[in-house]
DNA sequence: TCGCTATGCGCC
DNA sequence: AGGGCGCATAGCGA
């Protein structure tokens, strides 16, 4: 159970032949922590072990604490705090025992990983020492992943769906258990920045961890129940995925990936002397709203006084949306606003974005990413598996799903992703599906235009260049596309329109508006076109792809009407009551993607155990032994391209052929450009 | 000190 | 009416 921004405290219920509750197991851990370095204080009673490793911040915090409070709940507290731990021996035996059993959890994998890490400074000891049991054999459900699938409108956590199916009455829940654990809890747990679970005493949380683990095996009854029944096949089906999913995903997170922390903490201590040198430079403080004030604060105070402001004038597009604190919205400093007020000479304002972007990289990047990594090297995400609406995979704790790219990298700096290691005798490949999203959207549209197009070896986005501006080229003496698509001998403005054509293609299944679409072109263009312009290639294209403009508005319509739309394998993709529909196209191509490189990442975990590392949306990235590196990449792009094609493949009308929209992977050498 | 909001920006 | 995420920072008010 996800008890704050990262922070979480589980337990784990298990049964044996459906026995009663036989073992709790209760898991602590802090958010750095959760699964590189173990962090289990276990208070399962008053045996002491030593004393606790307490942050001098608790420290006072709970002393203040106890010294205003002298109730008898609180001296029970004040006996334990000192040092509550069972021996190590016990944590040994709990994690023998059970590895015999089949457990259910909330959330699993969470459990997962406390069990494999092992007690804090034992991780390389056997369980009987302190140290870890991979418990992944033993987990026979997920009760989170299954209410998911089960009820996706509604929240997952294990108390609000247990008040809602009516579950746990005759253990004393109902609707404000949750709050008043949050009370009883808050005072040792400490502030939401730094929570600490471990330094709960156990007979303070010992009633809410005995509930959880009652309440996970009512859940695990409950809805195994509900889906031993025929009637929810499809539900059971999308149960066993997900389920399969979490371990796949179990065994990504524990390997973790290369990560070279020296190289890093150079970059890091090499960025903040150049932050340093432009800081020194600059007459405001170097943070955005600082720039704010100094570019276009007033130049003069109330009393007449300079203050040393430039007072430039807002530009009109560039103002803040009017929120509370601000009712007529601020005026915006974002890199473009940076860039123009540098394109009219205002003093400072390059200086400025320098800082601004070495700071983002450093406290991003080279900084962050080196602390996170554990003491072998590897850095580790965390997946979230079910958060996101449109079913795709989050990633929390190291954003590895937002590695940057080289361009993004401050001059004098060194690439992250050259930062990224494989182990001896290894290479990093990666994998990914081409312009996935537009040939999902042309199976789901049924766009036949685009289609042949694919059919003739054309990517999307020359397909739709050739489509939306070959009466020019024509004219122009350029007959057919592949001539217009020489480099050399081609037409003039090919690369320019290409590139309209590709913002047009992203931009209108994205639902972007013709205002959205030129800002996009003059962004990777550097040629701002009038509005009108911009407009009529809207309408060329859309009238290139009648199917994609039918399959947008369809898609609205049912949102709005039905209030879901469905995914290319039958799952639901709800919207709320407030949520805009316009978006509803989108949400069957994005979540389709999901949904199907989803199942690319099981497969490939199951015919080459233990090499997938990453899964960023349409891409793989794999850690291959060096001796077979490109041949086994070149059977993962084969699988990516037959689950695409076969997960897309259907009849175009009743009763006629199956079509199947061609598809496309790359594959080469992790940090290769394309 | 802590929780919250606003802002900006990295990825697909 | 461009979708989906997560993270860092600043600043404000309790």
């Amino acid at each position: 159970m996800d008890a704050g921004p990262g922070k979480i405290v589980s337990q784990a219920v298990c049964f044996d032949q459906g026995q009663d509750v036989l073992t709790l197991l209760r898991a602590v851990a802090k958010k750095t922590e959760t699964i590189d370095e173990s962090q289990f204080d276990i208070p399962f009673g008053g045996l002491p072990l030593g004393p606790k490793d307490l942050p001098l911040r608790h420290s006072k915090r709970i002393r203040k604490w106890l010294d205003n409070s002298p109730d008898e709940s609180v001296g029970v507290g004040a006996a334990l705090f000192q040092a509550p731990n069972l021996p190590v021996a016990q944590w040994g035996r709990l994690l023998r025992q059970l590895a015999r059993m089949r457990l259910a959890a909330h959330n699993a994998k969470f459990d997962l990983h406390m069990s494999a890490g092992g007690l804090r400074g034992c991780e390389d000891q056997p369980p009987e020492q302190g140290g870890g049991l991979d418990l992944s054999s033993s987990v026979a459900s997920d009760t989170q992943l299954t209410q998911f699938v089960l009820d996706p409108q509604n929240s997952t956590g294990l108390k609000p769906t247990s008040v809602r199916l009516g579950l746990g009455k005759e253990l004393g829940l109902n609707a404000g258990t949750e709050d008043a654990e949050q009370q009883a809890l808050k005072p040792w747990k400490g502030p939401q920045t730094d929570p600490r679970f471990d330094l709960i005493p156990w007979p303070v949380i010992r009633v809410y961890a005995a509930l959880d683990a009652a309440l996970t095996l009512l859940l695990d009854e409950h809805q195994q129940g509900q889906l031993d029944d025929e009637a929810f096949q499809f539900e059971l089906r999308h149960a066993r995925r997900e389920f399969a999913l979490m371990k796949t995903l179990y065994s990504m997170e524990r390997r973790g990936i290369g990560y070279n922390t020296v190289a890093s903490l150079a970059q890091a201590t090499k960025a903040r002397e150049l932050m340093e040198q432009v800081a020194s430079q600059l007459p405001f403080k170097p943070t955005y709203p600082g720039a704010q004030k100094y570019f276009f604060g007033p130049t003069e105070d109330q009393d007449g006084k300079p203050t040393g402001n430039l007072g430039h004038l807002p530009y009109d597009d560039k103002i803040t949306k009017p929120s509370k604190s601000h009712p007529q919205g601020q005026p915006q400093v974002d890199e473009e606003t940076i860039e123009r007020l540098a394109a009219e000479g205002v003093p400072h304002a390059q200086q400025f974005a320098r800082f601004a972007e070495l700071q983002s990289a450093n406290s991003k990047w080279f900084q962050a990413w080196a602390d996170m990594t554990g003491k072998d090297g590897r850095l580790r995400t965390n997946h979230k598996q079910a958060s996101v609406v449109s079913g795709r995979l989050a990633v929390s704790r190291a954003q590895l799903q937002a590695i940057p790219q080289n361009y993004q990298i401050p001059d004098g700096l060194t690439p992250v992703r050259s930062l990224f290691t494989a182990k001896p005798g290894h290479q990093l490949w990666e994998v990914d599906v081409s312009q996935a999203e537009i040939r999902i959207a042309t199976a789901v549209a049924r766009c036949q235009p685009m289609l042949d197009q694919f059919n003739s070896g054309q990517d999307s986005h020359s397909a739709a260049c050739w489509l939306m501006f070959r009466d020019e080229f024509e004219r122009d003496g350029f007959p057919t596309v592949a001539l217009a698509s020489q480099k050399d001998e081609g037409h003039p403005k090919w690369h320019e329109y290409r590139q309209v054509s590709k913002r047009c293609n992203l931009g209108i299944l994205y639902g972007a508006g013709a205002g959205t679409v030129r800002g996009e072109i003059a962004k990777f263009t550097g040629i701002d076109y009038p509005l009108k312009q911009v407009r009529q290639w809207v309408d060329d294209w859309r009238r290139a792809f009648p199917p994609f403009v039918r399959m947008l508005d369809a898609a609205s319509r049912k949102a709005t009407q039905d209030g879901w739309v469905r995914l290319t394998n039958g799952r639901v993709r709800w919207f709320s009551a407030y949520e805009p529909t316009h978006k509803a196209a989108n949400q069957i191509i994005q979540g389709s993607q999901a949904e199907t490189i989803k199942d690319c990442l099981v497969r490939v975990d199951r015919e080459f155990p233990g090499t997938v590392l990453l899964c960023i949306h349409d891409s793989i990235v794999l850690e291959l032994p060096a001796s077979e590196a490109e041949a086994v990449a070149r059977k993962v792009q084969d699988i990516l391209i037959e689950e695409f094609e076969r997960a897309f493949a259907k009849p175009w009308e009743r009763g006629g052929p199956v079509v199947i929209v061609p598809f496309a992977a790359d594959c080469k050498p992790w940090g290769e450009p394309e």
